[in-house]
DNA sequence: TTAATTTATGCAATCGTTTTCAGGTTATAA
DNA sequence: TTATAACCTGAAAACGATTGCATAAATTAA
């Protein structure tokens, strides 16, 4: 694969490079004939812009970033994929990177983003990340950011959501109609705005439907596996819930799999809910029934708002808080 | 976050640009106290290189491009960790692209990296592409390819893959000694090696444990999901199999669910084994068992080797090909 | 004292593109 | 014939960094 430029054009046609450079942006300045001339050929050559000598001097590339904290998780990874359908179809690339849940590699990835002139990122925080101000130092040099499911709770950002609320509301409610009134809820630290959203739904159905709140039923983890695993056991060692409610998408599966090893000691129609999009959660046995968030969508939603921003002369000085639906996956 | 360049810091400090470059690069050129003043100040402001001027200089960017067909699938996403770890440890960036299993989207990435200039590419091929004339055409002109898990069959390549060979064999063992005499192979089509290699193992150890090949009893499928569901209800309705071994990763969960939700008609031991990486298949019921490649080595050992040759003056004329143990994952 | 050498620095070209400014033709109007 | 548009085209600067070459100053040798 040759590399042509327009200077080897401009060459082969004893034309300058500038003239070459406007005849192929249809520049009203050129000749028709010339510009004929020029497409043909560079057709022929098969001649595309370098696009890192554009970026050097547009100082832009054409480029969003996309900073989760890891794609081997469906949630993400179909959000990711909402993310390059709407960017790809709008001739931008994206740039994908994983914060693995560090602060500091969020720091470096987003580090990263900057220096390679991305135009702007789609950010879903870390777990770590309990202040924004490592984002705001690059956000206030015309850098665009739009958060996405775990967005912090500063003002001044647009934002993509799941109806976290709403959500945990239904899958409570649900296990309620059951005949459920001892849900234990598990769900990760109060610091994500994600974890009080949901909390907020669990309580709000009980008291709906008049069941009191018993805060031993509620337990806060970590993203340790081990954690989990105990919050499991402890449940069933001490409290005996009628059914369990687990709401961090990445702890759902290790507070499954606990469960799932005691399952003899539970009743066998102990409901198990979790708030997550793994896509095979049908297969399980026992079933475990999710709250599903419209991942694709809310990437997708997120990317266009970037790029609409991106692509709109004047910043607009209002942010979107744009909260998507969630749906039940009953198995 | 403000931008500062080179120029930037030779005003601040009354130098020429080059002096500024060479002091920062420690050239034996510069006298001590102004390498001192300038290191000084670079550190006080926060100097960092312009990445896409020194790609547009050098015509490299310290960056690697991976190819994969999908990264919702944890054989690829783990792979992608083992390559990201590899990679960011030798100071150099991953820049991921999915293919969809679409030989386009495959040729359009390709392009893209090439013209972004990254060092080299780690691809595993779409399910899609029967030659790869389009890969050619780069790796000609300097540009570095390393192929893992989905490889072409021709040389002149390095190449990392798992022993799909052993693994299938010692999967079929293991159901022969179950006693199974029937075990259904449902795989991908014969154009891939991998299908090739898989059912070459699932013939040997029939043959070696002195039970006959039943041609009926082997189907290949695309990767529609219903290709798998038929697969799997006619060998259900005609062939009443004793096991079923599926050798497409991304066709075994397809194969599994149609398995799973005619289970009543089989009897209650028929063992069901994968070819996948899936991390959840133990939690399913009936139970999934699975051949497991090392999916996180195989990307560190890919990218090892992609980096390696990178970093070596003259380029080898020796061609690796890198064979990883598979291991089962009985549940 | 002068020439040669060392030391420290700056100029300018380069990478590929876009764009401002200026220049050169040709045609039209006065 | 000359002034004035109208129309094409090219030279050069810019983006940020590196580097071969030139040069100035300081030191050493002759």
């Amino acid at each position: 694969m040759e590399v042509i430029t327009l200077k080897d054009i401009a060459k082969a046609l004893n034309l300058s490079t500038s003239t070459v450079s406007r005849a192929l942006r249809d520049s009203y300045e050129i000749n028709e004939k010339t510009k004929k001339l020029v497409a043909e050929y560079a057709k022929k050559v098969n001649y595309r812009p370098n696009p890192i000598a554009l970026s050097l001097k547009d100082n832009k590339s054409r480029a969003i970033g996309v900073i989760v904290p890891e794609i081997a998780n469906n949630f993400f990874s179909q959000a990711i994929n909402g993310i390059e359908d709407e960017a790809y179809s709008r001739g931008y690339h994206v740039v994908i990177c994983q914060s693995h849940e560090s602060l500091d590699r969020e720091k470096e990835n987003l580090r990263h983003l900057f220096e390679r002139r991305v135009d702007g990122i789609l950010i879903s925080l870390s777990g770590k990340t309990t202040d924004i101000k490592h984002i705001l130092e690059y956000s206030e040099s015309n850098f665009a950011v739009v958060f996405f499911d775990r967005v912090p709770e500063i003002g001044g950002f647009h934002k993509v959501v799941a109806d976290n609320f709403s959500g945990a509301f239904a899958a409570t409610e649900y296990l309620i109609k059951l005949g459920k009134k001892r849900i234990a809820h598990i769900t990760s630290p109060l610091t994500l705005s994600i974890t009080q959203e949901r909390l907020e739904g669990y309580k709000k159905a009980l008291e709906v439907h008049g069941i009191e709140i018993d805060n031993e039923l509620i337990k806060y983890c970590g993203f340790d596996p081990e954690e989990a695993k105990a919050a499991i056991n402890d449940f069933i060692n001490t409290q005996k819930p009628d059914a369990f409610f687990t709401c961090s998408d990445r702890l759902a599966l290790h507070c499954y799999e606990a469960f799932q090893s005691r399952k003899d000691e539970m009743p066998a129609d102990t409901p198990f809910f979790g708030f997550t999009n793994l896509n095979v959660s049908h297969l399980f046995s026992p079933k475990l029934s999710t709250v599903v968030q419209p991942a694709y969508e809310m990437g997708e939603r997120a990317a266009k708002i970037l790029l609409d921003q991106l692509e709109s002369k004047r910043k607009s000085k209002e942010f979107d808080k744009i909260v998507l639906e969630t749906y039940l996956k009953i198995s």
